[in-house]
DNA sequence: CCTTATGCCTGAATGC
DNA sequence: TGCATTCAGGCATAAG
């Protein structure tokens, strides 16, 4: 599932085939994975538009297009932006696909989560979900201090907070469970009953192991591939996630699955308190 | 305001 | 082997 790493390594590979590249035509094959802007049509708002450049906010990816106009994809579970160099028939889950003036680019989703939007660049920071992003976990904006605040008297478990993306963006269930592990912090904690050094440790646990996943080119632990189909690494050097029943990397000990917040949650018993 | 539940989806894994 | 059920889970929205 497209986290943070995964994103911004779509966003790397994806970037050096289609900077400067221009959309010539698109083909929508399932409508309802795109959502456009006023009565305006999504394919004839980017049709023509060059692809300027990629950015990203959390676990969105941000095409910026020419003429003012940003197209916001985000992934959510099995979503994926793939690039070919020669013409390629739409696969099984491919909804939509943008003939470009070099190659193609397909969005293939089985799930049909994954959403693309075209929203005018001047309010693109407006819509609901991106205006609400907390802050960026590998920028200079995302300190311990601001941390401490966002958790602030928050009485739900410390996973529910890492999940939210009002506080952190960019958090999954898996860098999520992988960073309460590296801060040897239990998942079910009030988030107001984490001293300052744990809140330390798990600010610097984020921005350690996301960075590792990046490094990896993410976590393909089912679906997950770059824009080139290939695979991340990050899956080989989990410490939690996936794990339940095999022991503790750290202790041995036989690590331990619950639900938390309807979501599956993997811990160590004995590393994290 | 807050917390919890539901809907969106398909395929792999599991149960009988 | 075959069929039904469960699980995977990000996020918007509804319900309590």
């Amino acid at each position: 599932m497209p986290e943070l790493p995964e994103v911004e390594t779509i966003r790397r590979t994806l970037a050096e085939h289609v900077s400067g590249r221009t959309i010539k035509a698109v083909e929508l094959y399932w409508p309802d994975a795109v959502v456009s802007w006023g009565n305006l049509g999504f394919t004839e708002i980017v049709s023509g538009r060059m692809i300027e450049g990629l950015g990203r906010r959390g676990k969105y990816l941000l095409f910026g297009l020419s003429g003012g106009w940003t197209l916001v994809a985000h992934m959510r579970m099995t979503g994926r932006l793939l690039y070919y160099k020669q013409a390629e028939l739409p696969a099984k889950h491919t909804h939509v696909l943008f003939r470009l003036d070099q190659g193609e680019l397909h969005f293939n989703d089985v799930r049909k989560f994954g959403r693309l939007v075209a929203v005018p660049t001047s309010e693109h920071l407006l819509l609901p979900s991106l205006a609400k992003l907390g802050p960026e976990p590998l920028e200079s904006v995302f300190t311990p201090e601001v941390f401490s605040q966002r958790l602030g008297t928050q009485k739900r478990p410390i996973k529910s907070a890492l999940l939210d993306q009002e506080v952190v963006a960019g958090l999954g269930n898996i860098y999520a469970d992988e960073a309460l592990f590296l801060a040897h912090v239990n998942p079910w904690r009030p988030g107001h009953s984490l001293n300052e050094r744990e809140i330390q440790a798990l600010h610097g646990a984020i921005v350690k192991v996301l960075r590792a996943g990046i490094a990896a080119q993410g976590t393909s632990f089912r679906d997950y591939r770059d824009a080139n189909g290939e695979k991340g690494a990050f899956q080989e050097q989990l410490y939690v996630y996936g794990r339940a029943g095999k022991p503790c990397r750290d202790c041995g000990r036989p690590l331990e699955k619950g639900r938390l917040g309807g979501r599956t949650t993997v811990f160590c018993p004995r590393c994290q308190h």
